[in-house]
DNA sequence: CCATTTATGACAGCCATATTGACATAAATT
DNA sequence: AATTTATGTCAATATGGCTGTCATAAATGG
């Protein structure tokens, strides 16, 4: 595969020389197929998908979050979260209140009812988490962090992590209804 | 958030009684966006998905697989693999051969022409893991074979361990036309 | 104050990926 | 000879995306 391992030169190629990474790369499909099995089984049960749970997991964990904002964060197309968007609020997971300094907005929050689920789904996934992290030693946890990190493409890191710390939206004071 | 923080026992909880680890559930949503994003651009110009993406990889990891083999794999069912199959086929990225043992079988394999865009594929997600490898220490990648593989079902992990260490499949010999 | 931009919603139609269920065929196994 | 296995195919359906177009209300800039 594209190797000349006898003692020549080497020329750098383009693309990269070495045999790719195939065992990572495996690793990470079934470990990311695993990861949402869990989630979507439950999701089931309320008739959801993945995408309802994407849109109820970062309205919790963002609670004020703006159609916007949301749009930004999964990379979706206004109408692909039209629908999922109103079937949650339909079905009373999730409620928008229009924003006071900016009457357009729809601030997006969970009721109970949607936080208990969102945290369901959180602690089914966390669980993954924390079973494979006692398998690993103590630096497990910081080291996981910092493989994931170093994945995400460069550009993005910042706006991520400032979600995942959970960071106070970079836009200024938003009052609401 | 089924809280009750004020100072009673604190019952462990069924579920669990730490917060999620919503960092970590984060980064690898978003870490798996980026890392199957690249491929997606590429597979465009073939107006091939991700499905065909997962076929024509491991039909190239494991050339002769049966398509018994690859729905187990993929855990889709045959109609879902039907499709791809076809096109792939069609497409000239994938042959399949019958066998000579047993003659109902289709044995898999990529033609030159789906060798190259395979591996082209994988050098793309090859070198996301490459750059973030390079960000952290020496022994990143083992950690991070550990720490995916403790990610996976423990049940599923011998049988993805044998795909990704390109073992041998445990069934008898097969010869092919 | 008017024009423009912004935030959002909604409709129609399309595509890709997956599902289930039913049925067909050929070959292997008992 | 009967059954099981490996595979293919057809029809119908669901989900989650997409694009394009249009509408409305509110904010903003000249």
């Amino acid at each position: 595969m594209s190797t000349a391992h006898t003692a020549t030169k080497l020329p750098p190629a383009e693309a990269e020389r070495h045999s790719p990474h195939y065992e990572l790369i495996e690793l990470l499909f079934f470990a990311y197929r695993d990861f949402v099995g869990g989630a979507d089984q439950l999701l089931e049960a309320y008739r959801f998908g993945r995408a309802h749970h994407r849109v109820l997991h970062f309205v919790s964990r963002r609670p004020g979050l703006t159609v916007a904002e949301l749009l930004d964060i999964l990379r979706i197309t206004k109408q692909s979260l039209a629908r999922v968007l109103r079937e949650l609020v339909d079905g009373g997971f999730v409620e928008a209140r229009h924003g006071v300094v900016d009457r357009r907005q729809r601030l997006l929050h969970p009721t109970d009812k949607g936080r208990r689920l969102a945290l369901q789904l959180a602690q089914l996934q966390s669980a993954r988490f924390e079973r494979a992290l006692a398998e690993l030693g103590p630096e497990a946890r910081e080291r996981a962090v910092q493989f994931l990190t170093a994945m995400i493409e460069p550009e993005e890191r910042e706006r991520v992590g400032a979600i995942a710390r959970r960071e106070a939206p970079r836009r200024a004071l938003r009052a609401e209804a």
